[in-house]
DNA sequence: AATAAAATTTAGACTTGCCTAAATTTTTTG
DNA sequence: CAAAAAATTTAGGCAAGTCTAAATTTTATT
């Protein structure tokens, strides 16, 4: 069995992989888990040994075949939790988070295919992310980066890159949902900030570093 | 904050304390949490230092105010949790304890009290237990043992004292559930085992080891 | 290319919760 | 009531996961 810590790491791991082309390193884990890079050395020493992930020292590291089950299916967890407290339990999306992190270290599979089942199989996650097949694999979604849409297309929003608090509490202030459609109307050259249409006479500016953590389609 | 470990302790102490006069032993801790007697001193040496014990060297344990109320709190989180996965999720009331035993403790208030209100404020868990009130006091049943009840009586079966899937599927085979109603004929002299009429014309013996685990009224 | 800077690893230590073996206290018994 | 038995505690150690400080390797800079 694999311990809460060790769960976090394989999970940690996916979620820079994804990001980011090549292997994973030492430093970013240690952001990531706010921990101290010394501690992230003696942990992947472990999770290399329990060939959980390719290791070379120095070089960074990134997860084997069972790594990456592994890793699916704590965010299979995660993301089926953060369903039921949204959807069942009436939480905002903004607050499931730091709940979900515990509850998907429970450690039960029948507990999560029931779970599955009450839910009625979601696809997605409050958030928008797809939740991983209970055989290990992640969804792909055509979804881009609304930073990265050309000035005039119209997208309808379909997920988010972040998920604190506060990134979701300002999307709310500022009139963005999940599945809500905007217009791209300009992309200003100075600080990279979109003006984006949502209603037919209100146009509102939106930052770069909200436009690339929202996804689109 | 808590450990898992510490809050372990308190809900034995607790479970041990209701069960017998007096205190609680060190060695009825170890047996309990399947430790050794050592490991149990030392951990109790950091509740009385946490002032959730009272604790007099060699002469046993009980809890502090503040210790009670959590080992409550902890209890209220599992049974809640038990009538989720038996009620919601539709597993058999022999199969929630292990998992249930992992969702107490989860640390947020607010899913307990939202997950109370799901469930529609049940008073009782699956196996017959009452659920502690939010503010940490224990609703007490004036329910007493089969083992208890005198020749003749008839009584209805509202509890078990033992959560075992041994013991609950035994009690399935021989055809006994919570809410059922029974007339005990008679007490066999020999072995204490109980003669029991649940259908007109069937009735069955149920040893003394089973009658004493079955809380009637 | 040599050196400075940054990233990473190693070494040694701390905490939690557990262990075994030995010492101590309490309880039981002859 | 004293000796034996049982229960409990103390002492010393171990594994997991973390830390700081020092050593090493890689990367960047002049």
């Amino acid at each position: 069995m694999h311990s809460f810590t060790e769960e976090n790491y394989l999970k940690t791991i996916y979620a820079l992989a994804i990001r980011q082309e090549g292997e994973v390193t030492t430093n970013a884990l240690a952001e990531m888990t706010a921990t101290k890079a010394a501690s992230v050395t003696d942990m992947l020493r472990k999770l290399a040994d329990k060939q959980l992930i390719h290791y070379r020292k120095y070089q960074g590291v990134r997860l084997t075949e069972e790594g990456e089950r592994l890793a699916l299916k704590i965010i299979r967890r995660h993301r089926l939790w953060e369903v039921f407290l949204v959807k069942k339990l009436g939480f905002g999306w903004d607050e499931v988070h730091d709940i979900a992190e515990e509850l998907e270290h429970i450690r039960s599979d029948e507990l999560v295919e029931r779970l599955d089942q009450y839910l009625g199989h979601p696809q997605f996650d409050p958030h928008g992310d797809p939740i991983p097949t209970p055989t290990g694999t992640m969804p792909s979604t055509g979804y881009q980066k609304l930073s990265e849409v050309a000035a005039g297309k119209e997208v309808c929003i379909m997920g988010v890159m972040e998920h604190s608090p506060e990134f979701l509490q300002h999307l709310a202030r500022i009139g963005l949902t999940l599945g809500c459609s905007l217009t791209l109307r300009e992309i200003n050259a100075f600080d990279k900030s979109l003006l984006v249409q949502i209603q037919p006479e209100s146009a509102l500016f939106v930052s770069h570093d909200v436009a690339k953590n929202l996804l689109v389609a």
